[in-house]
DNA sequence: AGCACGCCGACT
DNA sequence: GTCGGCGTGCTC
């Protein structure tokens, strides 16, 4: 007797295909269950989303369905409280079931055929075999800050926000609770999340550190995207059979099939890395305390300058607050004192100086005393523009609407957008001048510029302190360029701790995680852009910035001196720049919180971008202009919709910032909609419109188009 | 999303 | 002559 079956495949929602399809099985298969079908000409993996349904959904030929090629056998099923979580990342996202279930599995277990798999599988459990349990290492005493929010984490349901200082020892509130639950519950899993890649190894250490002896070697287990696919198939077998613990992981890793999931810790909440950018654009940290829900796991959210989204969920309770703020002030440590803000006011300096007097003579000092300096600029190459002053070319890429950037190290251009590069020209290309010069300036001229400024300063020899001569300063340059290599940045960072740097320069990859102990004083050099950016959320990012980048210096307790931070500004008396200097995030926050109020921005709305990418710019404004009228007219009409829509404020399209990446045009349209209920009601109906539109004679050219919910950037 | 089919331009 | 570019259409 055959069986109906619904199963999910990786196809995109589109309006001729279902959202599953129906095959039938000789076997009973449960829904969660992962299966090969045959779709066309290929065979592919499908989950089973619903054993025995009915009917064949639509009007779909029954005489066409197909039988299941066969089940993965030794791999269980999904688990209800996943498949939910799948079921309201697709709808949220708006994408497909399919899509996002797929996605969320490893890349590998859609390659494998049953017999390689369960070959797989095999080795696999002679692995968990040797697992060995053993005792801890005793764990450090918490301080009483630190205990204090662990008694309240254990006492309450969450979700918790913890609001605690760099260098505070969240880490440590982390494995603690981490510690606890697993030995209070012999099955309970625990998943952590971190923004980066780059920052996985060292948590991975810590906890394997504090782990392995009491778990067994493959307690602990990684889920990001720089594994191989064998590694990361392994990882999510571990997870999934229940073998691993400890799941630590990017964003992808709130999809891990974790069964008895029972803590997510999502670090650095704030963090943009937890939003996608491309399939569907979730958000992991959001997806993370709705999964906590559903998987009955506590959620805790951990930062020293949370989201203004987090922060404004974690207001008292009596005022709507839905999320329990825990607060550590305090660093941890001998050296407790959070580094002196300093604000530069650049009014006062001579005219298109790069660094200030001031701080020169700071830098100077420090490193002859041994210590180390971080400047701090968020733009890599050596100048953004190359321009020629007599005609007025400037290196424009041929294939985007942006400047190509100017790499001296390798005279050449660059595209940062398409790749596109091109030795440097001679003289200009338009009209043969053969002044073209750099406008404004990157971190490689920041690197050329510090080693002319410092070129009389000498640092104190350690090998032989009687040399009265010092020896010749060490300045280093840690970038997207610098460290292309694979492995580059670990030897880079390794050079910095090991004191073989004197001076680092840097972007934002300097800033965020690592523990650099001997740098005292953290310098950025031209932050003032985020002040006037059109993005609104631009100043929050950039308090986060200057905030970590604090937090990199003066975590050496023996170096006594006072750490750093300076600040080169041309609006000294900002208040973004006040709050830094007072250490004062819920001050910062309030500010922000207030002007978002008034304007009826996020978190006090909810916005949604439509985005087009297409041959022409017309192609794109018209694909999202009929969309609109679509909305504004047909909805308009269908039953039951005009309370929707009246929640609803459709802006009109433009094209994006960069209109054009790569010779494609990009065009975009914000919805805006006081209610978050009406938003997702108004995108799931506005699907059908969009699709009908893209077929209309006007959009030809369009490429693609994708709803982005909850966008980070407009 | 794949994958096949089909129709035009420049290469071993 | 074929290899290969991507436009169009189809998949339970």
């Amino acid at each position: 007797m055959a069986h109906w079956l619904s199963v999910l495949v990786h196809t995109p929602a589109h309006a001729v295909l279902g959202p599953v399809l129906t095959y039938q099985s000789e076997q009973a298969l449960p829904a969660g269950a992962l299966v090969r079908v045959p779709l066309g000409a290929r065979e592919t993996l499908g989950v089973v989303w619903n054993s025995d349904t009915a009917e064949a959904t639509g009007e779909f030929d029954p005489q066409k369905i197909r039988a299941v090629a066969g089940a993965l056998e030794g791999i269980a099923p999904l688990s209800t409280a996943w498949q939910q979580l799948v079921t309201f990342a697709a709808q949220y996202y708006q994408r497909s079931v399919g899509e996002v279930a797929l996605a969320a599995l490893p890349p590998q277990l859609r390659e494998l055929n049953p017999v390689q798999m369960a070959r797989r599988l095999k080795r696999k459990k002679t692995a968990d075999a040797d697992t060995a349990g053993g005792t801890a290492s005793a764990p450090p005493v918490l301080t009483p800050e630190q205990a204090d929010v662990v008694s309240r984490i254990e006492s309450h349901a969450g979700p918790f926000l913890l609001f605690g200082a760099t260098g505070s020892g969240k880490t440590e509130v982390y494995l603690h609770c981490v510690q606890t639950l697993l030995a209070a519950d012999p099955d309970a899993q625990a998943l952590v999340m971190v923004p980066e890649i780059n920052l996985t190894p060292q948590l991975e250490e810590r906890f394997k550190a504090r782990f392995v002896s009491l778990y067994g070697e493959h307690a602990v287990v990684s889920l990001h995207s720089g594994m191989t696919n064998p590694q990361r198939l392994k990882s999510w077998l571990a997870a999934h059979s229940g073998a691993a613990r400890i799941v630590l992981g990017t964003r992808m890793a709130v999809f891990a099939s974790l069964p008895k999931l029972r803590l997510i810790v999502v670090d650095e909440e704030h963090d943009p890395s937890y939003k996608s950018g491309e399939g569907a654009r979730y958000s992991a940290r959001d997806l993370a305390v709705y999964r906590g829900k559903l998987d009955g796991a506590k959620v805790l959210l951990g930062s020293a300058t949370p989201s203004l989204e987090s922060w404004h969920q974690s207001r008292p309770a009596a005022e709507g607050g839905r999320y329990l703020r825990l607060h550590m002030p305090s660093r941890v440590g001998e050296n407790s004192r959070l580094p002196l803000v300093r604000r530069v006011d650049m009014n006062h300096q001579p005219r298109r100086a790069v660094f200030s007097l001031p701080l020169i003579d700071a830098i100077k000092e420090r490193v002859a005393r041994g210590e180390q300096c971080m400047v701090f600029l968020n733009r890599r190459g050596y100048a953004p523009v190359l321009a020629c002053d007599d005609c007025g070319w400037k290196s424009q890429c041929a294939h985007c609407s942006a400047f190509r950037v100017f790499h001296k190290i390798d005279r050449t251009l660059r595209c940062h957008h398409c790749g596109f590069t091109e030795r440097v020209p001679r003289a200009c290309p338009d009209c043969g001048n053969p002044d073209i010069a750099p406008f404004g300036r990157g971190t490689e001229q920041l690197e050329e510029h510090l080693a002319e400024l410092l070129a009389d300063v000498k640092r104190a020899d350690s090998v032989s302190p009687e040399n009265p001569d010092g020896l010749p300063l060490r300045i280093a340059r840690i970038d997207a360029d610098s460290t292309r290599l694979k492995g580059a940045l670990e030897e880079q960072l390794a050079a910095v701790h090991s004191g073989d740097v004197d001076v680092l320069v840097g972007t934002q990859m300097i800033a965020k995680g690592h523990d650099f102990r001997r740098i005292t004083l953290v310098a950025a050099v031209n932050p003032d852009g985020a002040l006037f950016s059109s993005d609104f959320r631009a100043p929050e990012r950039l308090f986060s910035l200057l905030m970590q980048a604090a937090g990199r210096s003066g975590r050496e307790a023996a170096l006594g001196a006072q750490a750093e931070v300076w600040i080169q500004t041309f609006q000294p008396a900002h208040p973004l720049y006040a709050a830094l200097k007072a250490h004062d995030y819920p001050s910062f926050a309030a500010q922000q919180l207030k002007e978002r109020e008034q304007a009826a921005l996020p978190p006090f709305s909810a916005q949604a971008l439509v985005r087009a990418e297409t041959r022409n710019q017309e192609a794109a404004q018209a694909f999202l202009n009929l969309a609109r009228t679509g909305a504004l007219n047909d909805m308009a009409q269908w039953e039951g919709w005009s309370e929707v829509l009246e929640q609803i404020t459709l802006y009109p399209a433009v094209p994006m910032t960069i209109q054009r990446i790569a010779n494609i045009e990009r065009a975009q349209m914000l919805v805006e909609s006081p209610s978050r209920t009406a938003l997702q009601q108004f995108l799931s109906g506005w699907h059908n419109v969009l699709h009908a539109v893209r077929s209309q004679p006007e959009c030809k050219g369009l490429i693609r188009w994708a709803i982005d919910v909850d966008p980070l950037a407009i």
